[in-house]
Parts: C-alpha cells; structure tokens; sequence
DNA sequence: AAGAGCTACAACCGCTGCTTC
DNA sequence: TGAAGCAGCGGTTGTAGCTCT
C-alpha cells in the first residue's frame, strides 16, 4: 500500500536531525495530518506512514522520556487487563506517553513476567516433561515466541476473578469510570489487593480479534475467566 | 578481554476503518 | 453503493548498548 506515491522509493531507517527539523517545521506550519503531503511540502524522503509515525512517537512536544513509572507502570497493567492490546486506548490515559512506547514496554516486561531465570527455565522444563498432562500439551499455544514458555499448574488452579474486579466492573460500566476509578486510588496499593492469578485471568480473549467490544464499548471483560480453555488457546501473554 | 545473549526502543509492515467522490 | 486514498493501529523486526559467562 503506502502512502503518498506508491511507486516511489522511500527512504527508511533511523531518521537525521535534518529530517526531525523538516517535519517538525511542516508539522509546526500546516499542523498534524496530510501527511502524505508532507515529502511534497519538504523535500523529505519519507512516506506519510513513516513521518506520522515519527512526529507521533518522537517528536510530538510533551513527550516524556525514560522509564515509566510505577505508577504509570501500574496503569498499564490495569488498562490491560481491562482493553487488552489496544495500546492506542491505553496511551489516552497516560500522557506525554505513546502506544508505541507502552507497547515496548509491556512486551519487555510484562510478557516475561514471572519467567524464570535460564536455570529456574530449564529445572522447571525438566519438571513439566515429568508432570505435565497431555492435554495440557495440546492446549499449549503454537506461536514461536512462546517457545521455551510454559503454563505452571499455579497458572491454573484459580479462574475465578477478585471480587474487587467484579465490584470495579459493576459499578464502573464504561471506560471512563473504570479508568478513573483507577487512577483515583493509589494504584499500587490498590494492586496489592488484586492477587496475580486475577490479572492472568483477567486478560482480554484474545480469541475475538475485534476485542468483544459492543456497540456502547463495552469491554467484555474478564470472559476469558470464564472459558479458561479460550484463554489457552489465545497463545499470547500468559504470564 | 571477547563473544554470546539479552534488553530496550525505534521503525517498518500489513491490515482495518473512515472519508470522499 | 462501491472504489480509492488516507489515517491509525497492532504486530513484528532490526539494532545499539548493556550484561553475563
């Protein structure tokens, strides 16, 4: 596809300064947006895509920097568990924050999240190959970046969500409510209270590729937690 | 000291939805 | 109403720098 002229050769990699500056200068002139405009009006060398990207996840003013914070960290791991990959949705509550960033972020570090150390790793294979249930075989997802990575019985013993979530949901039925239900408390006291197992099963289906969303976006969430099978089968972010 | 492995992050790719004609 | 183009999103890849052995 592309944006813009689709035959021409558009430059790629890491972009200059001088190239910053171009779109920093057209973005400062005509605003965001037209960007498929933009290597006519400046001379850069770069799709639409590419610059809107850039601007947005680089050069955008009010961008923060560096790690997230443990409570932004925090956020992140409820806006999660409530809407799943839609990190777009999830950057909305974090400013100065991009999707792109939170995305990263949550790859590096929720999503080997309780995988063991090499050693821990290969004990813990030793352990699965004499324990494991061929069933459990089955259900283990297919994807190549899950290899090496197990389901442990702990992951199992609990499809029952909090209570606390279940009174979260209940009584903040939109996304807005919840968020801000969130983010009222002091999120990491308000963790405390949530055991592991509830976040693991509290994940988005990943089975429904529209995110179960209804028409008053509402989240279904938790649904999983009521299908483990579903869950297994999603093959992603199992902690 | 050096090579292998890992982490973090920038950037690209492909798909989807919206808008316009 | 359908086609085309644009904008945005999520998944994936590439790589520089750091850590480990």
């Amino acid at each position: 596809m592309g944006w813009g002229i689709p035959e021409q050769e558009w430059r790629k990699g890491p972009w200059t300064p001088e190239e910053d500056r171009l779109l920093s200068e057209y973005v400062n002139l005509y605003g965001e947006g037209r960007w498929s405009s933009v290597s006519r009006c400046t001379g850069l060398n770069r799709s639409g895509k590419s610059c809107r990207l850039r601007w947005v996840n680089y050069l955008r003013p009010g961008l923060k920097k560096g790690q997230l914070t443990p409570l932004e960290e925090g956020i992140v791991v409820e806006m999660h568990a409530l809407w799943g990959n839609k990190w777009s949705t999830i950057a909305r509550y974090l400013p100065g924050r991009t999707d792109n960033e939170i995305k990263n972020y949550w790859r590096t570090h929720f999503k080997k999240k309780g995988k063991p150390s090499r050693k821990q790793d290969m004990e813990k294979v030793q352990t699965l190959k004499q324990n494991q249930a061929p069933k459990k075989q089955e259900q283990e997802p297919q994807e190549d970046s899950m290899k090496g990575e197990t389901i442990s019985d702990e992951d199992t013993s609990d499809d029952q969500m909090s209570s606390e979530v279940q009174e979260m949901i209940k009584e903040y039925p939109t996304l807005e409510d919840q968020c801000f239900s969130v983010m009222s408390q002091d999120v990491a006291s308000w963790l405390d209270t949530i055991r592991e197992d509830d976040f693991c099963f509290s994940l988005w289906n990943l089975d429904d590729p529209k995110g179960n969303m209804d028409h008053d976006h509402q989240p279904t969430v938790f649904s999983c937690a009521a299908d483990s099978n579903s869950f297994y089968n999603s093959g992603d972010f199992i902690f």
